[in-house]
DNA sequence: TAAAAAATTTAGACTTATCTAAATTATGAA
DNA sequence: TTCATAATTTAGATAAGTCTAAATTTTTTA
């Protein structure tokens, strides 16, 4: 149906669409780790097989169509992700360049049957919620700890990097999925923050630590 | 490491090389279902990275680490079958194309984990031996049932033919494998034969279809 | 509001894998 | 052993996806 290149494309392109309403070439470059002009040349063959709408000069968007293709990679993404963890007892900072190869296996009954043999899971291993078979999910409502003030509290829920230094650096510090912390102190200089996990260890985090862990109030 | 192209190119030289020490590019050409100009091409490309011996108009042969990757592709294709008829309840005649993409999935932990995960099977659900880690396997001794006499008998235990069309045949006439069967005629005229199913049914097959149905004495 | 700077697109080239048509080599039947 | 045929290779094109360098458009800044 769709190549390879287009396929990571779109879903680049639905994960921009996150932050703004339209990307740019330069964005996409960045994600995909091109150059502009080889995403000026996808963006034109996108935009003729009308995923995306597309006019020079003005970025991108997502047409209804793009958007259920980019789902969908992004559901295969999650269900293999889980099935790492969860099956094969890989840890969560192991899946990702896996699940980046194994998203691509066309097969829709086979991500059916995946999904029925894990037993339908709601959240990847990083706290990602996974579309279901018709595309549907619940956006999460996961807040960046760095939004939070001294005293508030929640549980662990999400990351918003998936590298492996990143994940490693939590798993050290116990800062996994389903832990709860509470914020002791915010450093004023740096906005690095300390936090207590579970009412027991107190653990200092930089700024940019606590903008890429996310959590449930 | 290797393109998927070069990956399918390694894979049909080894299995033509069953039948013939040496392997025509027409061979490889009508196994792939391409042209043999494109192979003669892939070919060149395939001696300079030393994965095959060629000697223009002479036909190849796989060189040790050629074959290396060969199996290694075959373990992850026959795993992956198993994966899909025996967790996730696939009948045998859906999962070789599925298989055909998942076994260029390239991480060698992960199939490694799951061949553990399935408790290190011996065969796929056609009867084929998969490769250990190390690719090393039994080389299946086993005879096509067109090579049997009458009284002669045995237990399904693999085909040649890995078609739906055919392997939906057999399952419809209980032809699958582990059934034991024994010869009750041979039809002079077209070499078709009279079958007892498990000392029940009689079926009768023909020629083409006993020649692809392999048997262990 | 006119440069300057940044972003984006276009032009032209390259790689991989494929094709058709033509040329070359091997094979086997007379 | 010769020649017709079959098999294989070469020559030249094409499509997808990428790149660098140059041109164009947009945005920012002064
Ligand atoms: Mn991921
Ligand atoms: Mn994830
Ligand atoms: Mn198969
Ligand atoms: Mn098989």
């Amino acid at each position: 149906m769709n190549t390879l290149a287009e396929e990571n494309y779109l879903k680049s392109i639905y994960h921009l669409s996150i932050d703004a309403e339209n990307v740019s070439t330069n964005q996409i470059a960045a994600s995909l780790n091109t150059k502009a002009s080889s995403v000026t040349d996808m963006l034109k063959k996108l935009s003729d097989k009308a995923l995306i709408n597309y006019t020079r000069y003005q970025g991108v968007s997502l047409t209804p169509s793009g958007e259920k293709i980019a789902v969908n990679i992004i559901r295969k993404h999650r269900l293999w992700e889980y099935f790492l963890v969860e099956k094969l007892k890989f840890k969560w900072d192991q899946v990702h360049d896996m699940a980046e190869e194994m998203e691509h296996i066309s097969s829709a009954e086979l991500i059916d049957r995946l999904d029925e043999f894990m037993d339908y899971p709601q959240h990847d291993p990083h706290g990602e919620p996974i579309p279901d078979c018709n595309g549907r999910f619940n956006a999460s409502e996961l807040t960046p700890i760095s939004a939070l003030r001294v005293n508030d509290s929640g549980t662990i829920s999400g990351v918003r990097d998936h590298s492996s230094s990143f994940l490693q650096y939590l798993e050290k510090q116990q800062l996994t999925l389903g832990k709860k912390i509470s914020i002791m102190e915010i450093v004023e200089f740096d906005h690095s923050m300390i936090l207590q996990i579970e009412n027991k260890k107190e653990i200092h985090i930089s700024r940019e630590a606590a903008n890429n862990l996310l959590i449930a109030l």
